[in-house]
Parts: C-alpha cells; structure tokens; sequence
DNA sequence: TCATAAGTGGACGCCGCCGTCCGTTTGGAC
DNA sequence: GTCCAAACGGACGGCGGCGTCCACTTATGA
C-alpha cells in the first residue's frame, strides 16, 4: 500500500500530498469495488478524506483514476506473462497465467471493469509494452503448442476472448467465485490438446431464479426492482 | 414488428397510442444498440418521434422499457429451450439451445445488457415459468448426460455462467462475432461427454493492442480516451 | 357533424454530478 | 521562528437527465 503509492508518487512530492495520493488510491479501490467505475469523484474523495480539488489535481479524469487504482493489479497480470514465459513448462505457464489473471479479477471487484474500459485503449502510449507483451504471449503460445500440451488451432487471442468473457461473468456475478472458477476450469480443459476432461471445481449455487429463459411473454410494464 | 407491439399492446388502445407504441420498442432497440441501455430516456422518444411524456406514460420506468423493448428475445429464448426439450437428440437440443441465445446476443446489441441486467430479479412476478424454464433445463440436462453426450459432472448452472460470461465478452467487444463464436465453441466442446476437439470457427481478429496485460507499470496519471 | 375522452408533447422544476476557482492551511527550507 | 510556495478543501456555476403537469390535438362512436 504505502510502497505502492510510492511507486506512483513523484517524489518531489510534499509529504501530506504523498500522503492523501495513497488515501485517494485505496478509497478509489473500495469505491469502485462496491459502486463501479462510475462511481461520483466526490465519493472518492469524502471517502479518501481529501476535497475534490484534491483528487482532480491528481487526477485530472476519471480515467486516470481509475487505471491508477489498478494499476498494481495491471503490473501483477504483466509479472505473471514473464513468469509463465519463464515457466520450464509452457503449459504449466500458460494455465498460471489465465489462473493468476482470473483470480485477481475475482479478488479486486471493480478490476475486471477497469480492464475491459482499458482494452480498447488505442493510445500510442505504452506500445512498446504492448507489442513486448504480445510477443511473449505468441511465443508462450508456441511453445506450449510444441510441448504438445496446448491444442493446435489455439490462437493467441483466444486468451483475450477467455479474460474478456470472465470479465464479463465475474461483473455480473461479482460474489459467485465458484462460476468464475467453473469457468475457468472448463476453458483451460477445452484448450488442452489432448482432449481429456480433468475434474471440475464444485458448481455454482446460483440457480435460475430469474435466468430470462423463463420469460413468458405475457408480461407487461411494470415498475421492478429500481 | 407490428404483430410483436400489438402483443404487448392493450387492445383497448386507441390506433395511435398503438402505432406509437410500436414505435417506441424499435427506437428503444436501436438507441439501446447505439447508446447502451442508459441512454436517455428522450432520446429513445426522440427517436421514436413522440413527446417524452407518451414514453412516460407506457413505460413508467426504464427498467420496464428495457423489458418490453427486448420481450421478443426473452421469449425467443424461452421458445429455445422448448425447441431443445423436443428434440430427439438432447445433446443436439442443448447444444441449439446454447448457440441460440448467443446468437441472440450477438446480433441485438443491448440485449446482453439488458439480459444481464434483469437476471438477479427477484420480483415474485414469473415465478413459475422460471420453475418451469429450470425444470426444463434440468431434465434436458439430464437427458443430455443419459445420452452419454453431456458430461456428467456438467450441472444446469453451468449453462446460466457460459451464457453470462458470452454475454460480457459481447458487451467488451460488441463487433466481434469471430470472438463470440470461438467462445462458443470452446465452450461446447468442453461440455461434452467425450472429450474430442473438433474443429473450431476462425479466430478473432482481435488484437492484444490495449491488453493490461501490457501494462509496464511506469504509467502515471494522464488523460486519455476520453 | 359533433362531443368527449383518450392521447399527446414540450416546457419546466428538480436533482446530482462535474470540474474550477479562490481563500486558507501547512510542510519544509533557512 | 519565519516565510512562502505547495497543497488543500469546499463552495459554486453549469449542465444534463429525470419525470410531471397541463394546455392542445385527435380518434371514435353516436
């Protein structure tokens, strides 16, 4: 937390503006975890105990709020790709990296919203890291095609579709770990290249209640919960 | 269009209230489409070419107007799992029954949001077609895995998370068809009993441009898209 | 043709969020 | 201790969406 806001912080910075840059990254945190990236600057800022001014001198939009309050989470998914990259299993690698970056989304709500808002992010900015990652990411995918443990037809952007669609399962579950994990398990299974079903974590108790299959066209408006 | 309005309409509307009507569920697809389900409320009107009270006075909430707007699409979705429970074949019925609504989702943007949104609803209302819908997934499921189609650890559940999780990778990339039918597919193919890869539809063209995973961490607050 | 009630639409007041401005406070250098 | 620039915070004007109210229009049936 404190060498985390550090990291960020200029160091020319005067020590209680260090200080409430730290406040405004945790509350920024907790913030958006429990209303969404969406949620009122003032918010942050009552809740990091600063004014507003405050915040904005920091951080001028949103924006860059919000990829500064995740930005550790951002840096984690990074390490774990060198990791798996250095991994003498590629497999191995490969699997702990889609692991590692699913559980810090099932971990860090409000994450998974951030990294899908960043995704499109077409700024010239960090390319050189952009294209480092891709690279790595081919070769991981290479390497674990060669080993003989990932399946042929698998395509690195695959990786995308499998984070992006568990994005979207853990934001609209947001406490239900064990779909994010069913998920997870079933995914990794398809991308083995021997096709062999391995066991399952257990089921998530989420029932149907209200699973839109059971519209029954009869119905009309009405006010709802609201 | 015309038969879909005049199936949610009360017959006892006067002509125009009724054509209006009709109008507002197409503005409302498309500004949704457009504008995500938040859009204004005026802009639906606009569009629909009434004033925002007649929108007021069919719809008195948005919620209800996401509702009517996406009805057919619900209801396509409930006819689906009919269709799957009459099949013959219970894995073939499942496996339609899947890519029926993710085509669904594909095609209308805004029904994944509109899906999502109304999935948690605990209103007492339609209590018993949701009973009814998940007796019969389950005893599709069920069918599925006598058939020795579906694996046997695959719980009725799973189908609410692969669908979720479909619905957020189309709302992250809401052009990319490529994606969603990858996904598909994966997914399918680790839902069946034995474990065979078959072939699967052609990669995304996605990009990793803009993937966190790129993230190099030296990144301080700055403006962006915007 | 006319009476009437159903239907319409836009103007309007309300509210919450945005982002800036400016008078006040405070860290830290000397 | 003194000074000042850096930092602070809250008040404030602006904006945009919400939802209602009411004077006007029009479908319908006698």
């Amino acid at each position: 937390m404190v060498e985390e806001s550090s990291r960020i912080a200029d160091p020319g910075l005067r020590a209680d503006a260090r200080r409430n840059l730290g406040r405004i990254l945790v509350a920024a945190r907790a913030v958006f975890a429990e209303h969404g990236i969406d949620a009122p600057m003032a918010t942050v800022a009552r809740r990091a105990g600063v004014g507003v001014a405050t915040l904005y001198r920091r951080f001028p939009t949103r924006d860059a709020l919000v990829r500064a309050a995740f930005a550790q989470q951002m840096e984690t998914c990074a390490r774990a790709l060198t990791e798996a990259l250095a991994d003498p299993d590629p497999w191995r690698g490969f699997q702990r990296l889609f692991e590692t970056i699913c559980e810090l989304q099932r971990q860090e709500q409000g994450f998974p919203a951030a990294f899908v808002a960043a995704f499109p992010d077409s700024t010239a900015e960090h390319a050189q890291a952009r294209e480092r990652a891709e690279r790595d990411l081919t070769i991981l995918v290479r390497r674990a095609k060669a080993a003989g443990a990932l399946r042929a037809d698998f395509h690195p952007s695959d990786l995308a579709v499998a984070v992006l669609s568990h994005c979207g399962l853990v934001a609209a579950l947001p406490h239900d770990s064990a779909a994010s994990r069913r998920l997870v398990a079933y995914l990794l299974q398809s991308f083995r290249a021997e096709a062999a079903h391995g066991a399952l974590p257990p089921p998530s108790a989420l029932s149907l209640r209200g699973f839109p299959i059971a519209a029954d066209g009869s119905q009309r408006q009405r006010p709802s919960r609201a």
